[in-house]
DNA sequence: GCAAATTAATGATTTATTCAAG
DNA sequence: CTTGAATAAATCATTAATTTGC
């Protein structure tokens, strides 16, 4: 027997939930039976991994006509009707209240500060606290994609490159083409929890919450308490 | 009053919980009295950010024998006690685990996978999913990190770059340094969850977990059932 | 007008980089 | 120096806009 093969033995017992480090290398019992491959490129990705997405009661039941919320009063027609199931598209008034966060400074919201959100969103079209958290990413990183371009677009223009590259790279550091960006420094000093607290809060149930620390952490949030 | 204005009055009331988006701008409540300054570089973490960071039973009482586990059978001083409570110090046997899981093939578990992990781990001592995932992470960049930087020192030798440089942009590839390389290509094809999932999972209490899907889903993971 | 084809946006993941504890 | 933790960058993948041919 091998070492790769004990490794192997060891690794299947694991998820097999057996108890492993038994050293004992027993019985292999037959592998769970083989399902369709999932190791091709997914045409249009199997069921059961959509389901996986959210399993908000089995995947039995389609969500047809899952609007908890009522009204849209957006004249959009962008009805937030999940089909498939897939993936999140976001109502009007939730990127409306998204970008209004984020023109008060929220960037990386911790996971109190998601769950907030997601709740209030949730009022306006179906959402997950990860939506929260990915739109935050997604939309700094790209507010600071866009940023860059242009000053790379202005700095590389081949007409008077010197007024405009020293204005331009104001603009990269953040001072000029949009307030929005994070203050200066990258890596602003840390200590930003996220999904796992989310976590960690759903399992205790509401009931060892420190009102003080809540409130202090609410309190740290807001960066830029006076507009600039 | 300015956009600006209504948005940290948005802001502000968005976080202290009150009825937003009602237009009215109405009573500013005298702020929430100010703490202590966290906006510094907050050296040595300040207390709360620290309790945040794992809130067992409020950070009241310091967590000093908390081992809800026994004899660590680890001959090493390797006491898991986090003292402040700050960072995952893993045993021994937690190690040779999560490494056994790598060798077997295991780098991106998902979220059952990991809370899978997590549980079993937490047999020999403190740890939470989180630290799952990120050795998990960790341990995969770095080892790429050291093939290239390997692969690197060697095509970058003064002498007989011939030979070696083939050889050693094959092990670049994961052919030959170490066959814990994700398979071929980067990208496998995805669908691999993680964090949310278990926040998922645990806001639903077992109930509704379909057997038929965890089935699936356990069975997708193990990417390399074949020791190459 | 309208679907199919193409493109643009953007949600979701993974990888690279960096910070910092010990 | 090693490595846990966190953030930023790069990338994949899907949905909406938009264009195109009829």
């Amino acid at each position: 027997m091998t070492i790769s093969m004990k490794v192997h033995h060891f690794t299947r017992a694991f998820w097999e939930h057996e108890p492993f480090l038994t050293l004992g290398c027993k019985r292999l019992r037959p592998l769970a039976p083989k399902l369709p491959n999932l190791h091709t490129t997914t045409p249009s990705l199997p069921f059961d991994l959509k389901s996986f997405i959210r399993p908000e009661s089995c995947p039995r039941k389609q969500v047809s006509s899952l609007h908890n919320n009522k009204d849209p009063p957006s004249p959009q027609g962008q009805v937030e009707t999940h089909p498939g199931g897939t993936r999140w598209n976001p109502t009007q008034e939730q990127i409306g209240i998204l970008e209004m966060l984020y023109k008060g400074g929220t960037r990386t919201p911790n996971a109190q500060q998601i769950e907030q959100i997601t709740v209030q969103l949730g009022k306006y079209g179906k959402i997950e606290g990860k939506n929260v958290f990915y739109w935050f990413q997604n939309h700094k990183a790209r507010k600071r994609q866009k940023q860059k371009r242009n000053s790379l677009a202005f700095s590389h223009s081949p007409r008077t490159p010197t007024i405009h590259s020293v204005v331009t790279l104001e603009a990269a550091k953040g001072e000029v083409v949009d307030r929005d960006e994070e203050e200066g420094s990258p890596y602003k000093k840390k200590c930003r929890r996220w999904v796992f607290d989310c976590l960690e809060e759903q399992s205790m149930s509401s009931s060892s919450l420190c009102e003080e620390e809540e409130y202090r952490t609410l309190e740290l949030f807001p960066l830029h308490p006076e507009g600039r």
